[in-house]
DNA sequence: AATGAATGAGCTTTCATTCAT
DNA sequence: CATGAATGAAAGCTCATTCAT
């Protein structure tokens, strides 16, 4: 049983590498049985093709993204600190998952990734959604769609970690202050 | 030969076109001669591989990018109005070239640009990186390294076009000054 | 696996009988697995490409004549019995294994044949150029070097085969007997 | 006229270097005109076809091989004389026209050489076969048919200039005699 | 006569998936 | 459960040949 969950988390882990180094294409099955220890054929047995893999991959990473993204989050607390807790913890993850961000930056949008997962996917702003309405409600935000304000202030939480990934900025706790704020000044009223 | 281009532009437009739909791995050069109205062979007439199609696609969007973000642009004018005649320019043309947007949206990071593509493209900036030095040196602008203001301010325009284009939300006139709005709010003092 | 051997014997044979018929260029890979009984792609788990494919045949080839080579060697015996056992031996493999001798005629000056594989090869001639060496020594050969020795009583082996394909000539023992005669008159005292 | 002559010269020797230096099957016709300073298409002016050219140019090479091995040559001379006339011509030409010597033995045996084409590649041999044939009248040669005995004798020219290329001996003036006499030696009484 | 852009059949090679062991 | 040899469709690319200019 334990054994089972860790095929199938080798497999996985062996395909996230992979793939961010390799690229999807690049990345064929035998590759990741071999990165995983295991036998081309086994990798079937936990997953029917290589697409259902990838997109168990990505909404597992999702998932993980989701719960890091809530880490010492407290649901009554201010509008403000809310934020500023769920952004920092991305910032967090995204910059210390390096997998885990060239991952969802690259094969968000692609074709490989089904429709369905990607509603999952998007289930993991749930809470930040949360925020902005309440923001909304309370008149702290600029009144704009949901949606808008979302994007506005979440587009930098990649584009930040691309910068410090290419070498470009240094996302340490400081910067990661400046650049939640000027995600928050972005939406803020 | 006006014919002579013509073809090399029909073959990087069929490209276009092609990837954007079905991704560039699902797009068989035999599908771009196809698209074009021209044999395979041809396609290597102009292009010595897909590789190298897929970058010179890549740099004649981003110099497509270039000059339409400085349509109607004064570089004598205050910080301000400089940067939103930027933003706003590459509002519209992602907005109204979406294929543009997709493209560049996909695969700016895919393994397929070379590291050379890249760089030409960064310089597509360099007004826009001009505007952020001069608002520091203006005291107009939070006192923060240039590229990471530049990532701040820059990362909605990716951002909101891909919610226009999911039928999120809707850019038009309003919504784009909105957006330009807190983007500048972003990063201003 | 006997299997594994077999299948893999089996594309080296196949490979073997289609180039000295069409020609190297004229076989494609997929024509090889046609001729094998296996799928293309199963040559690509024996061989790593086509080059290889060849050169793989190539070696085998030629550790073949090496064993044939000696035949009824005794290393003891007088020089002129030694020079006549591996001439007589040679004689009768090429004549005998026509689709071997066309084949090493054919391509061991193509450029596909790697100077590893050649280098391969020449030690074949270890036991030749003993002989030689020790006919020197015994003063019974011409006084040239080793190399030039070799050549000039070893070139009928391929030529004279030649003519026995061609039906110029038809090579039973006794010319055999002759011509291995005249190979160690050019070379004698 | 002479313009005419000159591009179909320039042509062919285009193609020797060509395919001596890159193979048959790696030269593309386009190269040939790359390299003869002439259109594609002008090549088909002169040629049908690659493989006629191809054909043009073995029957080209052994014309030439045929008037060198001549050269100096006299028909009443003794037999043994006229021997070495012609073998040591055939040296000497191999190995000055590397090119030459390259390609007929590279190409003689491929399967793009028609039989016509090598029909008349052996009338080269006419004069030596008359010489065997002399000496066998005169009961000079071994009582062996000519075809044999021409092929031992023969044999060492295309191997020896092989050593020479690949640098093992050096085919000097006093290297060609001995190898001359060592052919003569092979075939004499 | 001379050109070279255009063509597409055919090549080598890859890889997701199956299945006998 | 686990394996990896076997498969063959499909990819990128080459090049002999044609033909409009």
């Amino acid at each position: 049983m334990t054994e089972r969950r860790d095929k199938r988390q080798q497999i996985l882990a062996a395909t996230l590498r992979l793939i961010v180094t390799n690229g999807l294409e690049r990345t064929p099955m035998s590759a990741v049985g071999r990165a995983a220890g295991v036998g081309m054929g086994t990798i079937y047995h936990y997953f029917p093709s290589k697409e259902e893999l990838i997109n168990v991959l990505y909404r597992e990473l999702k998932a993980q993204s989701h719960s890091a993204m809530l880490q010492g989050y407290r649901a009554d607390a201010p509008v403000r600190e809310r934020f500023f807790c769920i952004w920092r913890n991305i910032f967090h993850l995204y910059r210390d998952k390096q997998d885990l961000y060239r991952f969802l930056e690259q094969y968000s949008f692609s074709p490989m990734i089904t429709p369905e997962s990607k509603v999952y996917g998007d289930s993991t702003w749930n809470e930040a959604h949360r925020v902005v309405e309440d923001g909304l409600t309370q008149q702290i935000l600029k009144p704009l769609p949901v949606k808008l304000l979302l994007r506005i202030a979440g587009a930098p939480l990649f584009n930040l970690v691309q910068g410090h990934i290419a070498g470009e900025i240094v996302l340490d706790e400081a910067l990661i202050e400046e650049a939640v704020t000027a995600c928050w000044d972005a939406i803020k009223r």
